[in-house]
DNA sequence: AGCACGCCGACT
DNA sequence: GTCGGCGTGCTC
């Protein structure tokens, strides 16, 4: 490996490079012939690391490499994709403020799969031939025996052709042993631009003309041919011909009459259609003054965050349209943020009707093809908006005027693992880095954000009303304390008689319940057994028409006992509901009426989801039940019924946002109802009629509601008053676990600031060691500590330092993850 | 991620 | 004694 000092040559170039494989940053040298190497931070080039060979991301040029020797850079990477600068600035914070490798941060940014693969391939060596009679595993004869079949193979292929999980073993003792060798080498990425051919005429339309005239006679089917690319306007894909016309076109292409180019094909995101075109409605008093607001802060090109606060069904996606019209005007671009169960068609179709080919998509249902060519369109100026889930938030434009981020409140805005950045957070920096305005729309507005619009922080626009004036649903609880409603599980005297109402006037009732499967356990009534999952600590969900039952968490899967495996007993009882048995019970007790499930068991499949939500549009469903997922996003005029089965399980996370989750929730579900132009009805069944977010749901009462738990929160020193930082261990061994969480408090502990004078806390608090809410997930013990802290900026230092300690310390294994700004406490 | 190195218990 | 698995640190 040639290698280079600053003394052996003149001005060599240094760069600064992350990989997405190891933490940190690495220093090279470019080859002397690239000096004026144009390189944007991102740019993916080939380095030489350890003894292989790494794709890695440039970041910065510097004047004097940390280390004493460096390698070269071997070569430029880059495809036809790469990030904007401005982009860049927002990777570097989300690394710093999540403590997430940059490397792994710029990974993420790009489109999956659109990367080089750098790999190595392994070839048998004459060694291995001579050397038949030497021992060798099972698994290592069967790598020999791939590659003497094979030729030279990537790991990929010995795995499959081996069936070797663990190969890195065998493979680097074959190595040693000589007999077999490795090179590296650099294939195409999996995720390419498609293209397709393209034939053209080569004259102009007369002499076509006149050609085809001559050849009607002789040769009918080319003349027929270049009447049909004549019409076309003189170009058309191969494609597009019938086959039968192939060959003359083949014949005319060798005459040279026509002539033929590559083209590309763009894959597009299927685009929704059947939905009836909105007009530019008139806006209301307060969507006015609401549009005005924002766009001047537009105009004025600078950060400027608003909170949208205004009920389901108030306008705010109508607000959204306009200031984004607003943004384009001035070419920037704009980001509109949804959370997934919330993208849907409907709200598609609407963008694209007002916004037509500037809108790109992005959503998990994409092929890596499609989400590879709409970031191509972004990051070519040829698509303005980018509407899309979390992820969207990368939309690589060079410049974004607004940032639109829908239901601000949705826990899904966080990523849960890997890089766990907060979507909404992240919308408000790339804001501010790019003197953008930043709209954060809400029915029930997330604590933090609230409290923000209180101290000015963000600006609050109020959307009290309701298009039409449409009154709020009237919400009526019932207490499931009283068995004597219950009729059959969960299914209540009031709720059932109000379901019978809608089934006469041919209405539509939605029933929900935030529980799939048909029974969350089983129990053995004689010793109180629970079947619990064996890898994590959670009893097993049964689900009926799969007879089985299956762990939530691990997806781990067991036929249901027939007797129970402590004492025998054969009376296993259902221990709760969920979905799946409720849909059982309505089926039998309205027989006549179309029911319908919508939970993750019955959306598995790609358009099933959609399907349902068609039926459901065109009323051939009289009774929807389902989770999370038909409380968002969708337009059903004709529900008049909205049914919580059981508004109490959301209140049992073992989470201090739970009162509010729970106010959201039932929030979002009752604005399901009375959408069209009948008032709606809400049923709410609960063991805690009393509990603030049912009582305030109730009411529609947000206002008062975060006025009760904000003080609460004040009291008890939770966010918005605190931030938090978790640390999560995990290993197999819960005392190792156990052992080292407490062996990093011991170093934290050194280094937290000292109370302010007069106060009596410390500016940043640690909590723990304790187990984790789901202590065994996947085998794994789980264990957290929480650092809590006013500033943030203080929190980091100890985190920074905790970690520090953390690298240097014996870590036995064990696995920490790091946690900004927690969501999920589980 | 992949590799080398050092440590420690097991075993020819 | 030395083999092998585990844990740790390093790769520019
Ligand atoms: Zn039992
Ligand atoms: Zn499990």
């Amino acid at each position: 490996m040639p290698t280079l000092t600053a003394e052996t040559m003149s001005a060599p170039q240094f760069v600064e490079v992350a990989l997405a494989e190891a933490d940190g940053t690495f220093h090279y040298h470019l080859p002397s012939t690239w000096a004026a190497a144009p390189l944007t931070p991102g740019t993916r080039l080939l380095v030489p690391f350890g003894r292989g060979w790494r794709l890695a991301y440039y970041v910065r040029r510097v004047d004097r490499p940390e280390v004493p020797e460096t390698k070269p850079v071997l070569a430029l990477l880059d495809g036809d994709v790469s990030i904007p600068s401005s982009l860049f600035q927002l990777l570097h914070w989300i690394s710093d403020y999540y403590s997430a490798p940059l490397g792994r941060v710029i990974k993420g940014a790009f489109p999956q799969g659109s990367q080089a693969v750098v790999r190595r391939r392994f070839h048998l060596t004459e060694a291995a031939e001579s050397a038949g009679g030497e021992k060798k595993t099972a698994l290592q004869e069967r790598v020999i025996a791939a590659l003497k079949e094979g030729g030279g193979l990537t790991e990929p292929q010995l795995r499959k052709r081996t069936g070797g999980e663990k190969l890195a073993g065998s493979l680097s003792t074959l190595k040693k042993k000589g007999w077999i060798t490795e090179a590296w080498e650099v294939d195409r990425p999996a995720v390419r631009k498609k293209f397709r051919r393209l034939v053209f005429l080569k004259s102009d339309p007369a002499e076509a003309v006149s050609l085809i005239s001559s050849l009607q006679k002789r040769a009918p089917q080319q003349a027929s041919v270049l009447q049909i690319l004549l019409t076309a306007g003189g170009a058309m894909p191969v494609g597009a011909f019938e086959a039968p016309l192939r060959a003359s076109l083949k014949r005319l292409l060798d005459k040279g009459l026509i002539d033929q180019a590559e083209e590309e094909a763009p894959r597009t995101p299927m685009r929704p259609s059947g939905f009836p075109l909105q007009p530019s409605i008139l806006l209301n008093p307060d969507q006015q003054g609401a549009v005005e607001q924002i766009v001047s802060a537009v105009e004025g090109k600078t950060f400027t965050p608003f909170l949208l606060h205004g009920v389901t069904g108030s306008g705010k996606t109508e607000v959204y349209l306009r200031v984004i019209e607003k943004a384009l005007a001035q070419k920037r671009g704009a980001i509109v943020l949804v959370p997934e169960i919330a993208l849907t068609a409907q709200l598609v179709a609407r963008f694209q009707s007002r916004f037509g080919e500037a809108v790109a998509l992005f959503h998990s249902g994409l092929s890596p093809g499609e989400r590879y060519d709409e970031w191509r369109r972004i990051r070519e100026g040829k698509a303005q908006i980018a509407i899309g889930v979390r992820s969207a938030i990368f939309a690589p434009f060079e410049s974004v005027g607004v940032i639109i981020v829908d239901e601000e409140h949705d826990s899904s805005y966080k990523q849960d693992d890997g890089v766990r950045y907060h979507a909404r957070d992240t919308a408000l920096v790339r804001g501010k880095q790019s003197d953008a305005v930043v709209v954060l729309g809400s029915a029930t507005p997330s604590f933090e954000s609230f409290y923000n619009s209180e101290t000015g922080k963000y600006r609050l626009l109020p959307l009290p009303g309701r298009i039409d004036a449409r009154p709020l649903p009237a919400v009526a609880v019932v207490d499931l304390r009283k068995k004597e409603d219950w009729v059959r599980p969960f299914l209540t005297r009031p709720l059932l008689s109000a379901m019978e109402k809608r089934l006469e006037n041919r209405e539509q009732t939605l029933l929900f319940l935030n529980r799939r499967g048909f029974s969350p356990s089983l129990l053995c009534p004689d010793c109180g057994y629970l079947p619990h999952c064996i890898r994590c600590s959670v009893s097993l969900t049964f689900h009926k028409k799969l007879q089985k039952l299956v762990c939530h968490y691990c997806g781990f899967q067991l036929a249901p006992p027939t007797a129970c495996s402590q004492c025998q007993g054969i009376r296993l009882v259902h221990l709760g509901i969920g979905t799946e048995q409720v849909e059982e019970e309505i089926r039998q007790r309205f027989p006549a009426a179309r029911v319908a499930r919508m939970d993750r068991d019955t959306t598995q499949k790609k358009e099933s989801h959609h399907k349902i939500l068609t039926a459901m549009a065109q009323r051939e469903i009289d009774i929807l039940i389902g989770t999370q997922m038909i409380t968002k996003g969708h337009d059903f005029p004709d529900v008049t019924l909205v049914g919580v089965l059981c508004a109490d399980l959301s209140l049992h996370f073992p989470d201090f946002r739970s009162s509010e989750r729970t106010f959201q929730l039932l929030a979002q579900v009752a604005g399901r109802a009375g959408r069209g132009d009948r008032p709606g009805e809400v049923i709410i069944q609960t063991f805690q009629p009393n509990h603030e977010s049912i009582v305030a749901a109730t009411t529609h009462d947000y206002l008062g509601f975060y006025a009760q738990e904000i003080a609460f929160r004040k009291e008890m020193g939770y966010p918005p008053f605190c931030r938090f930082t978790l640390l999560l261990f995990s290993h197999s061994e819960e005392k190792r676990v156990v052992d080292r969480a407490a062996a990093l408090v011991k170093e934290i502990e050194k280094v937290l600031p000292p109370p302010k004078k007069g106060e009596a806390e410390r500016g940043v608090t640690l909590l723990g060691p304790a187990p984790a809410p789901l202590m065994r997930l996947r085998g794994e013990y789980r264990y957290q500590i929480l650092l809590k802290g006013k500033d943030q900026k203080k929190i980091a230092s100890v985190l920074k330092e905790g970690l520090n300690s953390w690298k240097r310390m014996e870590r036995k294994g064990v696995r920490l993850e790091v946690n900004v700004d927690p969501q999920n406490f589980v």
